[in-house]
This record gives structure tokens, C-alpha cells and sequence, in this order.
RNA sequence: GUGGCCGUAGCUCAGUAGGUAGAGCGCUGGAUUGUGGCUCCAGCUGUCGCGGGUUCAAGCCCCGUCGGUCACCCCA
């Protein structure tokens, strides 16, 4: 065959579904016992929201885009969910109806980059947002909940790293003393990061090549140049953290990539290598002049966003789920068929969950396919049962057989299935 | 966009000095005229990624190409 998924874009067959399920749910339980609500936002969006919000000289905007023209409107595919969920909070003038509102959302966000471990052209993720509060105890709050999702998946030993990037001001004058700082050694540093210097010069202190850790580890740092009320934000945000408990470090190199952020910026990674460099799970941050700089009214914002491919990865080889199909039900002969399908329809209307062999088959195939798909019973439906009104139900953990008369056959099955596996 | 590694059965892979393909798993059937998981027996599936070249002969060597993967950049 020569039609093949496009590159970087994966089908998940039901076992990957299954993971990929098990991470949404989770996190959907987390959020709305937290008072968030569900947002779900168109994936195509206009350029110009991503261009404004994610900001130009981003590597997303530059040259990740799916974008396209349509009747002369410029589009994009969404490549992360803040700023359509922005759009949305403005649009509908979420503000005027209450003064804080707290969203979540999962779905397909669409990069096109060169395809990794734990990075696609077309991912998902989770993520969650809070407007129109500007404390830093919010800030804990969010943080302590993607903790506290992330333990009920049972990633329990991920790390948070938090750091303040001040506002806009205070952002400004630290990106000013860093090119001040740097500069001089400008020849010395590594090619990507001398690039860096002008286009982004925080993102330096990410930086892994060694010529470039010198000059990192002696840098200023922008929690130095913090003052005032972004000082206090920050002390604030690690004193509701302490008392929550949360473990985290204080990482003064953590920079994110996304221009929109200000203040909070937090990152969790996992324990486990699971990608090669770094093992980012979940980026937030707080962004406080977006909703204002979009047209709305001035509205402080903080969300995050978890990649649920590298949620998946986290999670490994944690046991499979118990059977979803108890029930296996298997004719025998072509006058059974029909018979069969009555009873497995039946079953279901009881809610028991069941699947119905109609192949026409042996009965050892059909048995081994009942095993294979982990059914508890087996109900074997043949001729000569037909003839004398009853099935065979089979229990195929306690390798016990019984014929059940027609009539009880519903009441058999659920006293069966309530019986502890032997 | 740059670099490394890899493309042999549905899956995981073996294939020795070039002599035109194998194992395990899975699947199907049988041992048990209609009884699973264990065991035993038998059987099925391949444009050896594609194209060209060298050679009497290429899965193996050479060139190209496509695909996958990992890493860099960047990011969830």
C-alpha cells in the first residue's frame, strides 16, 4: 500500500487508545474536582492569534505552522491550545459573567517539526487554564493540581522546577542585562546560542552545548533583578508551594519558549529518561498581558499544558486493565447463529458485555478466541442445547460447566461474574 | 533544516567468505464427531523498502532514492 499516515502523525490501534484514555480521564477527573470546566475550541484558527500570541521569532511561529489560505483568510491549524482558548474567553466576554473562570481542554495540537521520541507533527494535549486571578496562591493552586494529576496516573516522582521571569518591565531589563553580560564573550559561546543572543537570548541558559556552561552557570540571574510586586509574587507562590507540600526546585535557568509568558513559569519533568534530553511533561506559566494585548479586557491568566504521548511514555509497562468483555458467546452450527445473536443482544440490554461468535467455526476456535480475549465465560450455544431449552455456561477461570436453563440464563451469567475469580 | 543508526513473514529478529530465505511469537487445523489456557503434531504468509550497477550468481558489495528511528535546533 502506498497511502501511508503522514509523517509524524500516528494511528493509535486500541491498545495505544487505551493508554491515551486512561491519561485524558485521569486528568479530567483531576480538573473538574477542581472547578475547572470543559473548553473545547475549533482546531483551525486564524493566523493572526497564534502570530500575536506565541509571538514572531518563535521557532512554533516561524516555521511550525500548519497554515493555509482559504477565500483570502489566513488560517492555522492550532499548534497548542492558550491562545484559541484565550480567543474564546474574549469572544464570548467570559469576564462579564464571572470574575474567575477556570478552564481545561484536551486535544490534537499540530507542529510541523522533525519527528521524535515523544514529539509529532500531530500530538495531544491536556491543559488547563485560569483567568482573572493575578495571586500567586492561584500559581501554587495549579501547580499543586498538575501534581496531584500526575499522582493519580501514578507518576508520583516527577519533578517541578519553578522560576519567575518577573513582568514585561522586569523581563525586559533581565533580557538587557543578559545580551550586556554575554556579549563580550560572543565568539566563545556555541553557534546556536551566539544565534540565540539575538533572537532569543534567554533561551542561552537552556542551552546543552558544554562551550556554552561557563558562561551559563556564572550568568546573572533573572531572580536577582526581580523587585517589588514580582518579587513578592514569586516568595509568595514558594510559600503556598511549601505549604502545600509540593517538592520543587527552584530552577533560575528555566526558560520557556512561548513569548506570552511573564511571571510564574513552571516546568515538570519526569524522573525517568524518557526522552533523550530533558523529559519535559508538563510547561505553564503565567501570562497576564495576553488577554489585554489580544483586545480583551485586562485579564491576568496562568495554564499549562501536558504532552500526553510523553505522559504515556512516563507511565511505561503499568498492568493492563481487566477484561472489558466477560462474556463470550459461541454457536455451534448454522441453526445456533441466530439463537446466539438473541441471547449476546439480550446481554447487552442487561449490561453485561459480551461478543457473539457467528463465524460458524469449531468450537476449540472458538474457545481459544474466547480465552484469548480474556472472557470469564464462555456461553456455548449448540443444537443439542437448542433442543432441550438451555446453554452451556461455561466459567472458564473455575473450568466449570453447567447448563442453564434459557430462562435463568441473565440471572446465571451476573451471579457468575460476581463470584471472585478462582 | 543538520547528523547517526536501521529497512528480511502480521510482530521480534537470524541470515555465516556473495551460491536466489530461516527461527520464535502469532494465526489456522489436528491429537479430543462439540470444549479454552499447558503440551505435542502439521500447515499458511515474503515484490529480502524501491531503482540502478558490479558479478556466471546479490538479502549480502557499490551508487542513488524513499521510509522509519534516535539525536541536535525547538518544544508538550
Amino acid at each position: 500500500m502506498n497511502l501511508r499516515a503522514v509523517k509524524g502523525m500516528n494511528d493509535f490501534l486500541p491498545t495505544d487508545a487505551r493508554q491515551a484514555r486512561r491519561v485524558e480521564e485521569a486528568f479530567r477527573r483531576t480538573m473538574e474536582r477542581a472547578g475547572f470546566g470543559e473548553v473545547r475550541t475549533p482546531l483551525v484558527e486564524p493566523t493572526a492569534l497564534f502570530v500575536r500570541t506565541i509571538g514572531e521569532g518563535t521557532d512554533v511561529v516561524d516555521k511550525e505552522m500548519y497554515s493555509f489560505t482559504r477565500h483570502d483568510e489566513g488560517l492555522t491549524i492550532r499548534p497548542e491550545g492558550t491562545a484559541g482558548a484565550a480567543r474564546a474567553y474574549i469572544e464570548h466576554k467570559v469576564h462579564a459573567a464571572e470574575t474567575v473562570t477556570k478552564w481545561f481542554y484536551t486535544g490534537a495540537m499540530f507542529r510541523a517539526e522533525r519527528p521524535q521520541r515523544g514529539r509529532y507533527r500531530q500530538f495531544h494535549q491536556v491543559g488547563g487554564e485560569i483567568y482573572g486571578d493575578p495571586g500567586p496562591a492561584c500559581d501554587a493552586e495549579l501547580i499543586a493540581l498538575v501534581v496531584e494529576f500526575l499522582a493519580d496516573l501514578g507518576i508520583g516522582d516527577a519533578v517541578v522546577h519553578v522560576n519567575s521571569l518577573g513582568g514585561p518591565e522586569a523581563r525586559a531589563r533581565y533580557r538587557q542585562v543578559l545580551v550586556d553580560y554575554l556579549t563580550p564573550h560572543a565568539e566563545k559561546l556555541s553557534a546556536d546560542s551566539q544565534r540565540r543572543l539575538a533572537s532569543n537570548p534567554l533561551r542561552i541558559l537552556d542551552s546543552k552545548a558544554k562551550e556554552d556552561q561557563e558562561w551559563i552557570a556564572s550568568a546573572p540571574r533573572i531572580s536577582d533583578v526581580l523587585e517589588g510586586e514580582d518579587l513578592a509574587h514569586f516568595e509568595g507562590l514558594k510559600k503556598h508551594l511549601a505549604a502545600l507540600g509540593v517538592a520543587y526546585v527552584h530552577d533560575t535557568q528555566l526558560v520557556r519558549g512561548l513569548d506570552y509568558y511573564g511571571r510564574t513559569l513552571f516546568e515538570v519533568k519526569a524522573a525517568k529518561e524518557i526522552l533523550g534530553a530533558g523529559s519535559t511533561v508538563v510547561g505553564g506559566g503565567r501570562y497576564d498581558t495576553m488577554i489585554g494585548d489580544l483586545g480583551g479586557p485586562a485579564t491576568p491568566a496562568i495554564g499549562f499544558a501536558a504532552g500526553l504521548e510523553r505522559l504515556v511514555l512516563a507511565l511505561g509497562e503499568q498492568k493492563a486493565e481487566e477484561s472489558l468483555l466477560p462474556v463470550y458467546v459461541c454457536a455451534l452450527g448454522e441453526s445456533a447463529v441466530s439463537p446466539a445473536l438473541v441471547i449476546g443482544r439480550d446481554l447487552r440490554r442487561a449490561g453485561v458485555a459480551c461478543e457473539v461468535d457467528g463465524r460458524g467455526q469449531s468450537l476449540k476456535s472458538q474457545l481459544r478466541r474466547a480465552n484469548a480475549r480474556g472472557a470469564r465465560i464462555a456461553l456455548v450455544v449448540g443444537e443439542g442445547e437448542l433442543a432441550r431449552g438451555v446453554v452451556q455456561l461455561k466459567d472458564l477461570a473455575a473450568h466449570e460447566q453447567v447448563d442453564v436453563a434459557s430462562a435463568e440464563l441473565l440471572a446465571s451469567v451476573h451471579a457468575r461474574l460476581a463470584k471472585a475469580t478462582p
